[in-house]
Formats: structure tokens, sequence, C-alpha cells
DNA sequence: ATTGTATACGAAATCGATTTAGTTTAGTGA
DNA sequence: TCACTAAACTAAATCGATTTCGTATACAAT
């Protein structure tokens, strides 16, 4: 049996009007009855129907969450990081997982609209070239904040790591180690978090004058341990001689190492070894995989604060300005990059 | 700019009564008429606003999904396996983690009722005792999924593997080899899918008539690899001997077994080792790790299909009676085992 | 006494659909 | 011809809130 507005007005003897807007803290509404209206509300367990209100106000206190792959530590951690902002402020997260295609991407967007979410907080699919349902988003009721892997061309709300920044330095940190033949695993060539990792390879060994083979650079979709093995196979079957590896994750350096150490490579002083995301297994092979490090909990926590920001302006009828954040990653250097 | 099922109306000239029975395949709206409003609502991009017939039908068709704790792989995947069901059918999914806190998943049945969710689907934390929410959720108008880790007291739909039968198995598959000081790492001793497998390891002693020693028996919370080398290391230094070894998961196996590759064990001929979730990584470890697979997909499929039932026998205003699933999870036998 | 002004409240419209309870029309059978 | 039925449609009520516009009261100012 449901408790609605009636029933408080009912028993009070007061109109559903002032119930209403006594929980809504309306001005004009006695302080009396206001504390009168929530006392009873509380003590009948009255809750308000969220799907009435929406009739009203628009507001659906949904928030959308898609992410490119969700059966990743990354992704999966990231998600639990913002589901547990997302309820603390009295939202409820939609979870969609576009499994790496644009299609379905797509597809989960409208899904989105339709329920008309509140926002929608995304980060794209590697494959993803095309910002017509981005814009559709854009000119929606629902905000949008698009995190981790974003697009170069379009103008929204971003939150994203270092990405260009960091590969760069790292890069030229294996470079002063005397490394000019390193290898790169990226993840696609088309995501904006792919390029920027790239020109931050690139622009290492510019400022080093040295020259990118791009032999040894290597797109991986899977990123899986057995996939490093096999690229490192490959390379080292194809003569093409490496003296550093990066990756964009760990199970692909892992994976690599473990193939370069059976063929009797000393590591790290014949190759070097940096995957990312700084995963607990990295520390368990032997030599231990340095690693990035992502601060997943502060990429969460301002993802939900670009969120309500501009939640509160849309309620004074603020033009909210496009805002981008940036969170720098850092290196956990390990054994195999000493 | 909102289509309604008015201009619809308006445009056809019809009323917004026949709008709606067309749309919804009513009997007494004409053919002809129907095929005029489904066309003219398919090329004006008409969508039924969700929250507006919500008022009437009681239906979001919306799903909530609760999980112990959604950064796992066995977790992160069983979601996304059920988030690709759930919108398949026309559902979108709440998805909520209750990091293993019983307080924490009460809230979260909380926000899932007061969102008038279809369904929940919820598999329970290891910690939970209490059924009072569950209870609650059973007496409310969503309908109740319990899976991988249930209650044994509450009369509910569930989805479950075989844990008592597939432990028994593995370890009288150890038993048989000779093994009869078999350590088993277990989740806790509280949470039904644990005493189950415990039931199981239990059992096939039972029947072999060899006892079993409580201290190879130990609780692991965490989970990690770490967690594994440390309680192998315990163990050892208790001077507590084993020569078998099953774990909850495989990180914990693998942990374990390389603590005692350190120190000089020879796997599998001194200690056979056997993990659970049969993930990648334990292909990459030496020897590699038998491990227990479970169908997660098989699961996340079981468990749409149970809802979708329950819902058109509502709909008939049938009531569906309690079901049970039970799905038969298999050992991967690799070289840690043999 | 009249006008003005806060303060506190309520009637009714509204949001966008569904559903109940008719109504109209054409066709059927006696 | 008349009563009856089936088919096809609709007006109005309804779901549970919010919001607009108005009203009543008390008090102060003129």
């Amino acid at each position: 049996m449901k408790i609605t507005i009636k029933d408080i007005a009912k028993a009070l003897e007061i109109s559903t009007t002032t119930v209403s807007k006594a929980m809504n803290d309306y001005s004009d509404i006695g302080s009396e009855t206001k504390k009168k209206v929530k006392e009873y509300a509380e003590k009948i367990g009255y809750e308000p129907n969220i799907h009435a209100s929406f009739l009203r106000t628009k507001k659906t206190k949904l928030i959308g969450i898609v992410v490119p792959n969700l059966n990743t530590n990354f992704y999966s951690e990231l998600v639990a990081s913002l589901i547990v902002r997302i309820t603390k402020n009295g939202y409820l997260p939609i979870v969609l997982n576009s499994s790496e295609s644009e299609q379905v991407e797509s597809e989960n967007l409208e899904r989105l609209m339709r329920q008309k979410v509140d926002g929608i907080f995304i980060s794209l699919t590697k494959e993803t070239t095309s910002t017509v349902y981005l814009t559709k988003v854009m000119s929606s009721s629902s905000s949008l904040i698009t995190f981790s892997n974003t697009s170069k061309v379009i103008t929204c709300n971003k939150v994203v790591f270092n990405d260009k920044a960091i590969i760069k330095r790292v890069t030229e940190y294996l470079i002063n180690k005397g490394n000019s033949k390193i290898a790169f695993i990226r993840k696609s060539l088309i995501s904006q978090n792919s390029i920027n990792q790239f020109i931050g390879f690139r622009e290492a060994h510019e400022v080093n004058k040295i020259s990118i083979d791009n032999q040894r650079i290597v797109v991986s979709k899977q990123g899986t341990l057995s996939e490093g093995y096999r690229i490192a196979k490959e390379l080292f079957n194809s003569g093409i001689q490496i003296d550093g590896f990066i990756s964009y994750n760990d199970p692909l350096a892992l994976g690599a190492m473990m193939f370069y150490k059976e063929n009797g490579s000393n590591i790290p002083n014949d190759i070097r070894f940096i995957g990312q995301e700084n995963s607990e297994i990295g520390t368990f092979f032997s030599p231990e995989l340095s690693s990035i490090k992502q601060n997943l909990s502060l990429m969460a926590e301002k993802i939900m604060r670009l969120f309500l920001e501009e939640q509160a302006e849309l309620k004074q009828k603020k033009i909210s300005p496009i805002k981008r954040e940036e969170i720098k990653a850092e290196l956990i250097e390990r054994a195999s990059s000493i």
C-alpha cells in the first residue's frame, strides 16, 4: 500500500498543495506547518513518487554511466567509485556497457535519453569516431560529461588523465636510462586517449632526437596476457629488436615480459617494461612490473562534482560553461624498469 | 521539443485514447488505425514517456542489480552479461555495489524499492545474515531474484551454481590422487555460497573416511594474490603441512602456489592447487593453474529468463511459483593438479 | 475608514500517458 | 421492422506529484 501526499493532507486537514510545498521548503509555507508535515511524513514513511514528480519537474534523479568495457579492472573500479558518489548524492546509476562497439554505444545513449536521465557520464569506445550521438545528448535535457576517453572535436565537459604528459615523462625516463628502441603498445589508432599517449611518446623522442621505428608501434585489441606474449613473440621472430616496452595496461607488459624472460633476456638490463593501471598482479611477477597509476577515485570525484555544479547552475537558470579537468597520473617504479 | 500522443492525435484527427490503444495493440482498435498511428509515430519519432505511463501501469522497465563487489572479474563479467540481456529486452539496469557491507546492501535495496524497479537481481554479501530487507522486497511490487550467493532461510527465486557438488567432486578428485591434507580457503563462514562449498568439501572427506584438520580451513576476506601468499606462509610457518589447496578464486591459489614454489615445493607432486573462476592469469603461471569454471553467461541468461517468465505470469494475474535453478560448474584441469 | 502589504494557505490546472465506461455505426437474425 | 450484437472509437477520470494564480487574514500606514 502506497502513501501519497493526499494521505498526509487528509490527516493534517490541509491541502495537498501545502503538503507538497512544505516538503519542498517553499517560502510561502509557515515554519509550523512545515515541521508538522515533515514530521508526519516521516512518521508514516511517506516518500514522494519520483515518476509522478518527474511530470512537472523533469528531473528523474537518474544518471547514466556508459563505459567501453565494464569487464576490466580499470572500468569496473571506476564505475564502482562513481556508483558510490552517485548514490551518496541521492541519484541512481544506470550502468551500460558498450563492449567496445560504437553501434552499441549509440544505442546506449538513445536508451538513456529515452529514460530522461539527468546526466550521462560516458567514456568512449576505442573505435568511436562519430560525435552525432554526443551532440544529440548535448541538445537533450541530460547534461553530458565525457571522461577517460573522450573526443577532441566535440566541446563538452571532460575529465581526463594527463595522457600525453605522463607518457612523455615515462618515455623520457626510459630514454634517460639509455633505451632508444622502445616498443609502444597502444589501444587503438583512433581513440583520443591513445592518440594523446602516442603524442607524448613521440614528443619524448623528438626532444631527445631519437627516431621512432613504426615496427615497434603495435595496436592490441584484446589487451590480455596472451596477447602481450604473442606480440613479443612476433616482434622477436620478425627480428625487431627492442630495449624498452610501454603498454596501455599491465597484462600486455606482463605477457611480453614472460616471453622475453623465457627467451633469456635479462630484465631490466636488456629490456625495461612499464605497464599501466598498476594492478596487483604486476607485483607478483619477477621482476615486479613498473606501472602508471591512475587515481580512479579522484576521477570519479571530479566527474560527480562537475555534474552537481552544473545541476546547481541549471537550477539558477545560469548557463554553465564547458569545463575540462585533467588528473595527473604517476609512475610506480619497480624492478622491471630500474 | 517533446512529442506526445496529443501531437499524433491532432495530426491524425483521432482521440488520444485511440492513439494510446493503437500503440499498445488493444483489440478494440481497427488494424487500419493501428497501422496509421504506428507509422506516424515512427515518422515523427514519438516515444512514450515512461514516467507518465508508470502512473497508470506501475511498470518502470527498470531492473536493479545488486552485487557484493563489482570490482572483481566474477561480478563485473556477470553484471556485463546481465546488462546485455536486460537492455535487449527493453529494460534498463540500475547497478549498485554493496562493497561487501550488509549495511550498504540494505540501503541499496531501499533505494531500488523507492525507485519502483520492476525487478531486483541480488547476490548477497558474504556477511549478510538478516533477511528482513529481502522479505520487504518480496512484499513490494518488485520481483526478486537472488543469485550466486543467496540465503537458505528465505524462500524466493534463486539461480545458483552447484557449489556443494562441484567442490565435493573436486575434493574427491584430489583425494583420488592421494592427497589427504587439503587446505580449503573459503570466503566466509556465513555466506550460503561458502557454506555449501564447505559441505561439499566435508562430504568428500567423509565418504573417503579422511578426517579434516580445521587448521587447514582458512577464511580469506581479500581474496588477493598477496593474501594467498600470506596464508601459505602462515600455514608453513605454523608447521601445518598440506598436499592440496582449494580456494574460492584464482589469485588466492596463485599467491599460495608462488610461496610454495619459492620454498622449494614441487607442484603438483608435493601440493596440488585448484582455484576458481578460471581467470586468464592462471594460465600464465608455471605450472598452469587448474580452476573451477562457472558459466556466467548462462547464469545471466537463466536469471533474465526467470524474471521475464514471472512478468508474463504476473500480467496474466497468475501467481508465479518460486523457482530454483542450479548451474553446473566444471573443473578445468591444468598442470597444477595433474 | 480605506488602502496597502506581508504571510499563509488552497483550488484547479498541469505533466503525459492509461483505462473505464460509454457511444456510435453497421450488420445480423427473427 | 425491431431488437441485439460486434466493432471501432472517444470523453473523462485517473495516476501522484508540482505550480500557477488567487484568496483570506492580520496588521500597518494614510
